[in-house]
DNA sequence: ACCTGAACACCGTTCAAGT
DNA sequence: ACCTGAACACCGTTCAAGT
């Protein structure tokens, strides 16, 4: 991402994804108006066509911003749970829902509106779930983890967080009293041990 | 008397829901207008307001009326899949991620908008929650589930099949080409046999 | 009651022009 | 090069009025 210093600003084009994020954890994506943006940075309306061809690119732009935040919180997450594979899985559900929990701003313009069809996924995007695969395929060669298909587990341990982080279970009566990190954590540990009564098969 | 075909007496409301919906799977909620709804009904663009305090009193009808059939298809999908409690619940998993490929425009109109602030879950919502938690303890009454929170196991369960309608990871390369149904139906018995190799306690 | 057009205060975006 | 105001084609919503 190329830095664009601005005449009159220090640095423009971040400001303006800033300003942009606050609005948006302010009054949510919908309402998020270049104007305002603008406004905000004490700009015309028009400066962020200096920087970006409209407004979906300046929202690519705090997506990707957001999905590097989010992959640095995963590795963060996993290396701070341990030398533990199966700890260390865990360590980055629970940093996906609390990054979610924190970050409502990124995590509604990374997820919340829908790819616009040809969009692809962008770098960190990839990258966040490749960190979550690799660790799942050495929670395998450790043992510690059963055998079969690594992308297939990546995939349910992924959509537990990411259910649990959209549906804002944790933040709702369904969690039961439960601190955040405890009910991600114990919902963590139903997908690692299973639901039925003869789990292991 | 002739029949003014232009007045739409008592069935309008209806109209513009289905209208709204049509709109939206073409073109998604961000899109929506209500001007372009009234043109899609042949009405004009204030007609709507006869039926709808605004716009988005439109759209929680249409979320309304989305729970509504997603519950009956949650219900479907556990009843046609036997009398086996683990098969009935995977059967709901299936049934969830099938609505949300089948029914998308619900779906983004459901879980895409992030709730206003005060704004309760209508009645539907909850049942539909209801139905997963009544078939998670009686999986546990008959001795097929472990024992244990159940609302807790029905939040994972929940979870899981939403992130994956989410995230449609059944529609990208992560499902590995395996079918949609086949896609859940592998996940969710992830969830019920367990990732870890020593996956029964 | 049910529907309508005109009008208002907003948007994103284009354009020609200022510095 | 960087920024600006005016202008255009849209929105949701209000209002007074038509049938």
């Amino acid at each position: 991402m190329p830095v664009n210093k601005s005449y009159h600003h220090g640095n423009l084009r971040t400001a303006l994804i800033q300003a942009g994020l606050e609005l948006i954890a302010q009054k949510g994506v919908r309402a998020l108006t270049l104007r305002e943006i603008g406004a905000h940075v004490g700009v015309s309306r028009m400066a962020a066509y200096r920087h970006f061809a409209d407004k979906a690119k300046l929202l690519a732009a705090i997506r990707e911003a957001g999905f590097e935040k989010f992959a640095i919180a995963l590795e963060t997450g996993r290396d701070a749970a341990g030398a533990e594979s199966i700890a260390r899985i865990r360590g980055m559900g629970v940093a996906y829902v609390l990054f979610a929990r924190e970050n409502p701003a990124y995590f509604e313009v990374m997820f919340g509106s829908p790819q616009e069809s040809g969009a692809p996924p962008c770098e960190a995007e990839k990258r966040a779930f490749q960190i979550l695969e690799s660790a799942i395929a050495e929670g395998q060669s450790k043992g510690d983890l059963r055998q079969g298909n690594a992308r297939l587990m990546a995939c349910a341990a992924w959509s537990l967080v990411h259910g649990i982080s959209a549906l804002k279970l944790d933040q709702t009566p369904f969690a039961d009293g439960l601190a955040p990190v405890d009910f991600v954590t114990a919902c963590s540990n139903l997908l690692l041990s299973g639901l039925a009564s003869n789990a292991k098969k």
